[in-house]
DNA sequence: ACAAAAGTGTTCCTAATACACCCATGA
DNA sequence: TCATGGGTGTATTAGGAACACTTTTGT
């Protein structure tokens, strides 16, 4: 194997794909460029990995710097590397997905008076965005929309206590179907997902009972679904 | 966001984890090092990124230049970075995943003369790995297991022409489960993932219908399974 | 004729789907 | 009393699992 010194180095930076649901939306979170190259186009959160620093750790703290969000799922996605990616020069970026509840976002984040512009964007109506970011995205709704369906996930974008309306209504959200609601809680029931708390919502109909999310079932599917290779 | 020049560079790798089946073994390529750190210990097959090629194809060229394999299925894995990982300095790494069909190796990779010195490992009987190899074998292990189920990546083990016997031995090499016949032969069938050929092989006993794989088909799932957080 | 692997169907059971009405509350 | 979303059960169907014997060939 060669020496270290022989080559020339890439950068490596982070970028993450932060999703939530916000008004029965499926949002991401974007930032503006504020200089070139893309100056003013939108583009996904991110940063380079510094030298003693993990990659995860480098997602972690660009996010918390860049738009105070600390409390969420994260995992690695893809590492994105080709050559011309990015017009600075050689960038291999390592792509995170992650999911946030949007009651836990606070208000900073949804809004207006921190130095880099900040917002969510419905998934069906990005803007045009800087470097590969639009292929990381659709990259990483994929990965979302298949996690759901076979992992327990989902329950990342919900607050602690929720409806099993307010987690259909999520999976239709994301799945992008319509789902059978006797069907759909008689599962979430069967599989012990969730637990029932003592808790109501009400509004001006019927109170909703609350339930909570057992952890240790996290690992069931809930829906069973052929893989697209 | 800041400027390229601000941060010290870590270097990139590949690391490619190829399996195949031999003599009905699971086996794992690995390269034995010639030169400190971990000198003499075994390590998986990569190296360094250059500047201008993608990691994709830095894990094709390695491949090529220290074991001569270039046909063969290969994606990526997973992306390993924390800083301490190679006692050289900082080195981040992108793991690949790769299949090969045994009887496409040529014997110099089978064998004993190039430089390297190069072996194929069966995966239960490991020796000691450089580096975080052998967490790194474990993560494509659990990859393979997993696909194998519902993808129909395990033709890319087989030779183009095997009998159905071959391949209920593949996945339960694999998977380490004796399967049914029956059931296996009929999902096989059902799913339209193989066809017949007009061949035969021919042993001390009834010869076996040959077949080839479909490639139309490959997205079906075998068999589905719970997926393990 | 025997050994060795190839090949083949049916029954049972579980899980997914489809489907429509009553309930509890606030206004 | 009405509007609104909450909550519930059954019948049908499809797919997975269990299971044993006959066939074809070489020696």
């Amino acid at each position: 194997m060669d020496k270290l010194e022989d080559y020339k180095r890439p950068s490596v930076a982070v970028d993450i794909v932060v999703f939530t649901i916000m008004h029965g939306r499926l949002k991401v979170l974007l930032i503006k460029r504020g200089r070139e190259p893309f100056k003013d186009l939108w583009c996904l959160p991110g940063g380079f990995v510094r030298i003693d620093e993990s990659p995860e750790n480098a997602a972690l703290r660009e996010l918390k710097e860049e738009t105070g969000i600390k409390d969420l799922y994260l995992e690695q996605l893809y590492t994105f590397g080709k050559p011309e990616r990015d017009p600075r020069g050689r960038v291999i970026s390592i792509a995170y997905f992650a999911l946030v509840d949007s009651t836990k976002i606070k208000p900073a984040v949804t809004g207006e008076e921190g130095i880099k512009k900040i917002g969510w964007f419905d998934v069906d109506f990005l803007p045009d965005l800087a470097f590969d970011h639009k292929e990381i995205i659709t990259y990483a709704l994929k990965r979302l929309r298949y996690k759901l369906e076979y992992t327990a996930v989902g329950f990342e974008l919900l607050p602690d206590k929720f409806t099993l309306t307010d987690l259909q209504k999520l999976y239709e959200t994301i799945l992008g179907e319509k789902l059978d609601k006797r069907n759909f809680r008689k599962k979430a029931m069967a599989m012990g997902i969730v637990e029932k708390t003592r808790e109501q919502r009400k509004g001006s109909h019927r109170p909703a009972l609350l339930y909570t999310f057992r952890k240790k079932a996290s690992s069931s599917a809930f829906k069973q679904v052929k893989f697209e290779k």
